[in-house]
RNA sequence: GGGGAGGUUGCGGAGUGGUCAAACGCAACAGACUGUAAAUCUGUCGACUGAAUGUCUUCGGAGGUUCGAAUCCUCCCCUCCCCA
């Protein structure tokens, strides 16, 4: 196997990163590296607690993949053990427990999704509970030894924890301890994980010293903030983008991202290469440019990754036809209604519009709702109901009614 | 083990016997303006009923007192702080 040079590789390794603890470090294995003819071992954990992967992920598991292009050994760490302790990491409750059935589950999409974006022939993966279901209890009173309550108590979230008079179980102490063990099972080389692992990665550093192994780098990425521009992008804040998404979906949430976000969502998580990112970066800055039309190149970028160009296009074609040309979608979906007539906040709810009677009244008094291109303004209008009628609820729900 | 504080509608946080489906802020949703951006303004924000000084469900859980309980009492569960 051959390697890029040094300054390629870290040209690479660079892009999107926060920091890399400590880089002279990192030379230094790559030199020994290129030296042995022998790739280092890169590792990121993933805790399958949700089933579902998203564009904040893939900062992460492109940074792997980059790792990959240059000819380094992946290993990702299905957290399945993990997974049952919950990282306290940016919480500011305990998280709750996971089966193992649970874990396995989520675990299986998670590798599904992944394999979009890393190349599975040179991925190796582990679950941690290969070493984990085997400890005994000297073993894990050893590990537990290595570290004070002091020491895990200046990490921030415990800290605000601790000061706020929220609960912190004893179990979550365990969750730096097991993910640094990882570490020594594996002895990765390199460690990846967003900002808010840095302590995590460092206890893996200390840990790896502790059993004797010369301690991985950190190198650590960017949180990825959601469609508010503001939180983290989470599945449970409701504000991610889905890498399994449809492509309408997809492109139609990239739309609404405030603009702010443009160049960071191309940075961070699309193949544009730097001259290209500095094109945008150009184009954007010029007053002439309408941040829009950027954005939807960004759109139909994520499209195309994670499906193809003729679904960008079509994706981008539907978006435009719905809002610029305030036209209805060409798939919509359908809804039978059995009566000749039917009141339109119960239409509203029995078509899924609506999660109650009150309100779909409510979305009706407040001028959200309109049947073919007509708004309905009072709640107890009945409607006659033709077949390929358009109900309309709000911005973007869209049945369309049959009979 | 002892002492103290606390658990309220997505979150934060008022409310200490009726006027409480519960102030206020945030988030969310809808409307106006737009580029499904931001900012701003307006409205809504437990459910049911053609809608009201209506009914039901909700203030950690279970009982009780009362004409009436988020509010008082009893027991239980959970959390935090201090002391040992």
């Amino acid at each position: 196997m051959s390697f890029p040079s040094i300054n390629e590789q870290m040209d690479l390794i660079h892009r999107g990163t926060v920091e890399i603890l400590p880089e002279e470090e990192l030379v230094k294995k790559l030199e020994k590296s290129l030296k042995e003819d022998k790739p280092l071992i890169i590792k990121q954990g993933f805790d399958p607690t949700a089933p579902d992967i998203h564009l904040g992920h893939t900062v992460g598991i492109r940074k792997l993949r980059h790792f990959q292009e240059l000819g380094h050994q992946v290993v990702v760490i299905i957290g399945d053990y993990t997974a049952m302790v919950g990282d306290p990491s940016e919480k500011n409750s305990t998280r709750p427990r996971l089966s193992h059935e649970q874990v396995m589950e989520h675990a299986q999409t998670y590798q599904n999704q992944f394999f979009k974006i890393l190349d599975a022939e040179k991925t190796e993966v582990r679950f941690n509970g290969e070493w984990f279901s085997t400890m005994n209890f000297a073993q894990i009173m050893n590990l537990a030894s290595k570290f004070t309550v002091a020491r895990m108590l200046e990490r921030d979230d415990f800290a605000k924890r601790y000061a706020g008079q929220l609960p912190i179980s004893i179990h979550e102490f365990f969750y730096p301890l097991m993910q640094g063990y990882d570490s020594v099972e594996i002895k990765a080389d390199v460690e990846l994980g967003a900002t808010e692992q840095k302590f995590n990665l460092v206890i893996g550093r200390n840990i790896q010293k502790e059993f004797g192994q010369e301690p991985q780098i950190i190198l650590t990425l960017p949180v990825l903030e959601g469609l508010d521009g503001k939180q983290r992008m989470s599945k449970s804040l409701g504000n991610y983008i889905g890498i399994d998404e449809a492509p309408a979906e997809m492109y139609g949430k990239t739309m609404s991202l405030p603009d702010e976000m443009i160049l960071r969502y191309f940075e961070l998580v699309t193949d544009v290469d730097s001259a290209e990112l500095q094109r945008l970066k150009t184009q954007l800055e010029d007053p002439e440019t309408n941040p829009r039309d950027v954005k939807q190149y960004l759109g139909r970028t994520l499209v195309r990754m994670y499906h193809n160009k003729a679904a960008a296009l079509q994706a981008e074609e539907a978006f435009k036809q719905i809002f610029v040309k305030k036209d209805v979608p060409d798939d919509m979906p359908e809804f039978t209604v059995s009566e000749a007539e039917i009141r339109i906040v119960d239409l509203m709810v029995a078509a899924g519009t609506a999660s109650s009677k009150g309100e779909a009244r409510r979305l009706v008094q407040g001028g959200g709702v309109s049947v073919n291109g007509k708004k309905i303004t009072d709640p107890f209008t009945k409607i006659t109901v033709e077949n390929g009628q358009v109900l309309k609820v709000g911005k973007r729900k869209f049945v369309k009614l049959l009979k």
